[in-house]
DNA sequence: TATTGTTATACTCTATAACTATA
DNA sequence: TATAGTTATAGAGTATAACAATA
């Protein structure tokens, strides 16, 4: 059998899914057509900022698993596109805050429904209880199967 | 609001899947301890011909994705680590097949299972047909799912 | 002294182009 | 002439180190 296992059969799909004309497909589905500034470099400070605010570039970076000064450089091409702002941490003078603009918000947000509507197509063809299962299933093995920091056990193989 | 659809809820997490730092964490989980040679470079050309067969550079290029040129380079890297071998194509003087060694099969089978291994721990916690149901979900959304390809008219529509 | 933002530097991976051998 | 494999070159992305300003 092809399936013996979820594990096994998920662990071909990540597989997959981690190679790099997958990845590439699925980046130019999201940032297709946005403007030169925006690719697969950008997209992570892009939608990090939309998904937690307005944040320093430090904590972006951890947030992201970017170095600072990564996030600096794309910072400045998002901001020379006007999507995005700094300004001045009112807290901490050190700090400059990245926001993204009014333009920058709504980019992330046309990305978004972009791509979610390419799926909904997709999904059209699904059960509906089935395509809603598998989402949900999704979001919650991205939030939490992504753990494997653990040591496995196995370990050290020499 | 937070799951409008399906499709919404699906590109989030795929948004997640794709930033570098998540990729790089089912890399390390997939290639951890099994030597220098194996990491998110030759991965690809380790796994696509264990999963595609011996091939030639010219093949597995336009297998996976990527140049000729950068195969061979990693071919390099996995002969000299004693995964991977040459041999000249019978039919075609030009041609070098690409073949995994024992040791190369060995350890695609080991990162298969050890990664399949975490998953299944993982999915422990999970109703059994729930994560059924979501594996086999998720291959077939790899394997049909991820065609965005904006012009569906030129080419095979199904 | 520690931290932030930024910039300069080095390293890695990939694609393109050029070269040789063969179809 | 076209194609396969290989190598040299260039381009892009990231991390590290170093700098000035501030805590």
């Amino acid at each position: 059998m092809n399936t013996p296992t979820p594990g096994g059969e998920v662990a071909a799909a990540l597989g997959e899914l981690l190679v790099r004309s997958s990845r590439a497909r699925l980046h130019r589905a999201l940032t297709e057509g946005l403007g030169a500034d925006i690719d697969e470099a950008t997209y992570p400070v892009l939608s990090g900022l939309a998904r937690l605010g307005p944040r320093t570039a430090a904590a972006l970076a951890c947030d992201i698993g970017l170095d600072r000064s990564v996030i600096s450089r794309h910072a400045t091409r998002l901001e020379r596109a006007g999507l995005l702002s700094r300004s001045a941490d009112p807290s901490d003078a050190r700090a400059t805050l990245l926001t993204l603009t009014d333009a920058g918000n709504t980019t992330v947000e046309h990305m978004r429904t972009r791509l979610a509507d390419h799926l909904d197509r997709y999904f059209a063809d699904w059960p509906e209880p089935q395509a809603q299962a598998f989402a949900h299933a999704l979001r919650r093995f991205v939030d939490q199967g992504l753990s494997f920091e653990e040591s496995p056990a196995d370990g050290a193989r020499s």
